[in-house]
DNA sequence: TACTATATGGCACACTCGTACTAGTACACT
DNA sequence: AGTGTACTAGTACGAGTGTGCCATATAGTA
């Protein structure tokens, strides 16, 4: 038998599976069968690592999360103040396919967070994480002498935050509108104009 | 019996009823049955308008997008440049409860146009005007002399589109903490950026 | 070798789904 | 008055849903 960590694997395993349906078919077709036969397991068996639906979606929330944090926190801190925070741009915007279907999944759960209260928490935790670091990395600009001093950092961060998002949502709805260099640009141009003024 | 101008009035008014579902229950909620009892309709009787569920949620979606469009053809264009652009902005965006329910209906409908390939088109539509209108302010803004002359015209469109889908998620998803007030500031502060240069 | 916990798969139940079909009603036109 | 069209409601069917239940298999332990 299996010992308990590798338990947490496969519950891991289950909700990449859960991640890769609503990707191709939507939030809706995550029904237990159709993520059951994606992580090839039936649906039987799903469920002694899951006791419900609702809490293999509420799972499936809560690791993409703990992923994206994970990605956050390996940037190294040791750098110019700029290259710092570009690099944390990077590792949290959709620049690749493997990115863009996670940003898919976040956006699938926002929407439905509306319908389903037990998954506001989480996403408003990760949209106010995400404003406190638009915060910070203007902060860090100003303190470094690049952007001018006379910055209303907290406008400036709810600028960028909203920039983030609206070049998340056009990369990850409009792939072929919004690619890599194009959404690279956008963000490194408003980072210069806060340089410039 | 009603002529044929009241049948299209109800097929309106079914239409807004898979509004109203959509934004309480989310999108896969919008069953036939479902949509039927919030227009008040039997099921059976809701087919004789709508031949099937899949044209039954095209036509909603083309409906909230020509709603849209009259929305901001009602924009008055005699006057100052910033001033029109901005009417044009606060008539797109979601700025109370009605266009926010409405932009919840459009980010639904956006979402699922990756799993529904039907919605592609109007979706995608809908994102190329909201970008050419983007570029059409940017350049009168720059004619007017409310812009620095050497403004990259193009690269000024995407950022302003991205800010603008940006805003009206955080609006749709986070109301309370992207409120009207919130939301006219971000964008006046960017029109003013783009003037200071 | 037994025993137990974990893991797996399959089945059954009540429910909802889209849709086809039927019957009945009300109005317009000849 | 008769005929046809538009409309409404209801029912039925097959498919898919979440979930409870149970039989089986495997691996670790006494």
């Amino acid at each position: 038998m299996p010992r308990k960590v590798d338990a947490e694997q496969r519950r891991q395993a289950v909700a990449e599976a859960v991640w890769r349906v609503i990707v191709r078919d939507g939030f809706g077709a995550a029904s237990v069968r159709a993520v059951a036969v994606e992580a090839g397991l039936s649906a039987g068996s799903l469920r002694h690592y899951f006791s419900s639906q609702s809490a293999l979606r509420a799972y499936a929330l809560e690791l993409i999360d703990q992923r994206m944090e994970a990605r956050l926190a390996k940037v190294d801190r040791g750098r110019p103040p700029r290259q710092v925070i570009e690099d944390m741009m990077w590792a949290l915007l959709p620049l690749d396919d493997a990115s863009r279907e996670e940003h898919r999944v976040v956006l699938a759960y926002m929407v439905q967070a509306r319908a389903v209260p037990e998954y506001r928490h989480t996403v408003t935790a990760m949209y106010d994480e995400a404003l406190a670091l638009c915060r910070q990395a203007v902060d860090r600009l100003v303190q470094a002498g690049e952007a001018v001093p006379d910055t209303d950092a907290e406008a400036a961060a709810a600028e960028l935050s909203a920039l983030l998002d609206g070049v998340t949502l056009q990369a990850v709805s409009f792939p072929d509108r919004m690619p890599p260099e194009r959404l690279r640009a956008v963000v490194r141009g408003w980072l210069d104009g806060l340089a410039a003024g």
